[in-house]
RNA sequence: GGUUGAAUGAUGACGCAGU
């Protein structure tokens, strides 16, 4: 038993699992499987992410009356939920005769990854009624569950709770909440938790920020968003930004059409030591192409080209999308044939550009042309690509075939993503 | 007895509301 399962660690530490588990089944046969053999097995196999086989194995040395301790069980739990495989973890917690703090802990962050928060807060009671206290992980993981949840203020409870409890959050468990508050538009209280960040000396990340300043944009406030990539640079809680930063406050700026502040800091950038990328590019791109700057929304396409940056589907889509809207079909389709010729795929993004630009100049033949097209590559026309048709059929007088396509939809069951 | 937590940027139609 001893060398066997000495040999099922070198034969896992090779990575060569099926040949374990042959050995295993050898081992079992002939009845040679003691509690180690199950370690040397069944830690390999959940690290290796073997989740079926892990719990096969486990079953067999539940069949042979072999006990395996807590920390191994754990080992299987952990991995189940890792891979979001709740209700098989918990399976294996019912197998576990004394759960500890790493089995409770496992499956409460589990459950709040999967969205099961009163699965995570029943586990989470059953715990502390067990004298196993969550950490500030485990908090974490549950105020980022609410949030997800758009139950913000239960989340703000919770920090309160674990302050209350002695327990220190971290930059992570103020970003998850600042982001909560920022998507369920509470910017205000979300600048407010930035400040007791400071006040606690817990220091803000470059994720902190970024997630502060997208709220800001999202809420249209740029004049904020722009004070805190000022405090970033100079303010007490420094920290550098990154083109994450700056993409977004640019973005930022392009929808609330200060295009020349946008610019002032794709020209920062570089100072800063960093680089566009393609994203920064597109975000530059689709603004121009949204003030109808068409012409100029080209030169910086052709620019990122010259430095190197390669454009991808999205920069495609924003210039397409802006010749469709100008009606410049001609040349939205020749940037549809050099988008193939770079290796770019269209998606239903770029179609419904097309589909919508054709409808509006009255030729909605070359609009249907472009579906049929589509099918031939696989390409399934969404609610949003169908609609767009739906229109154009409709307002050129097309109302029996605009009906049709309804028909079509609804049997199809399609619906908004 | 351990790998325990979370998170950030760009692109499509119509409609609604407003103008």
């Amino acid at each position: 038993v001893v060398e066997c399962s000495a040999l099922l660690e070198v034969l896992c530490g090779k990575c060569r699992y099926q040949d374990a588990i042959l050995l295993y089944k050898t081992m079992v046969r002939l009845g040679a499987v003691d509690s180690v053999t199950y370690w040397k097995l069944l830690r390999p196999l959940c690290k290796a992410k073997m989740l079926e086989e892990s719990l096969e194995v486990m079953r067999d040395a539940r069949t042979l009356g072999v006990n395996l301790a807590v920390a191994l069980q754990n080992k299987v739990v952990m991995a189940l939920c890792r891979a979001k495989r709740l209700d098989d973890a918990l399976g294996v917690y019912h197998e576990i005769q004394t759960p500890d703090f790493y089995t409770y802990t496992s499956l409460v962050q589990g459950l709040c990854r999967v969205r099961r928060m009163e699965d995570a807060f029943f586990y989470m009671n059953e715990m502390v009624s067990k004298g196993l206290f969550p950490d500030v992980h485990t908090f974490t993981s549950l105020i980022h569950g609410l949030c997800v949840a758009n139950r913000i203020q239960e989340a703000r409870a919770l920090l309160e709770q674990m302050v209350d409890k002695g327990l220190n959050p971290t930059s992570v468990t103020f970003t998850v909440l600042i982001d909560g508050l920022c998507k369920g538009g509470m910017v205000d209280e979300a600048l407010a938790l930035l400040q007791r960040m400071l006040q606690r000396s817990c220091d803000p990340s470059v994720f902190t920020y970024n997630i502060l300043i997208h709220g800001l944009c999202k809420a249209q406030r740029m004049d904020d968003a722009y004070k805190v990539l000022e405090e970033m640079l100079l303010g007490k809680g420094a920290c550098a930004p990154d083109i994450f930063t700056y993409t977004t406050i640019i973005d930022g700026f392009c929808k609330a059409k200060r295009s020349d502040e946008a610019f002032r800091l794709m020209e920062r950038i570089a100072a800063k030591g960093l680089c566009p990328d393609v994203v920064t590019y597109s975000t530059v791109i689709d603004g121009l192409c949204k003030e109808d700057r068409l012409e100029e929304a080209v030169g910086v396409f052709a620019s990122m080209k010259d430095k190197g940056c390669a454009p991808n589907t999205v920069t495609y889509n924003s210039i397409i999308g802006g010749l469709c809207r100008a009606g410049r079909m001609d040349r939205a389709m020749i940037m549809l044939a050099s988008m193939r010729e770079e290796g770019c795929t269209p998606d239903l993004k770029t179609y419904t550009s097309l589909v919508s630009g054709f409808c509006k100049k009255n030729q909605v033949d070359t609009a249907c042309g472009l579906l049929v097209e589509m099918a031939g590559k696989g390409l399934v026309p969404d609610v949003v690509t169908l609609t767009t048709l739906v229109d154009g059929l409709c307002k050129d007088g097309k109302l029996d075939e605009a009906a049709g396509l309804i028909r079509t939809m609804s049997k199809r069951g399609c619906t908004p993503t």
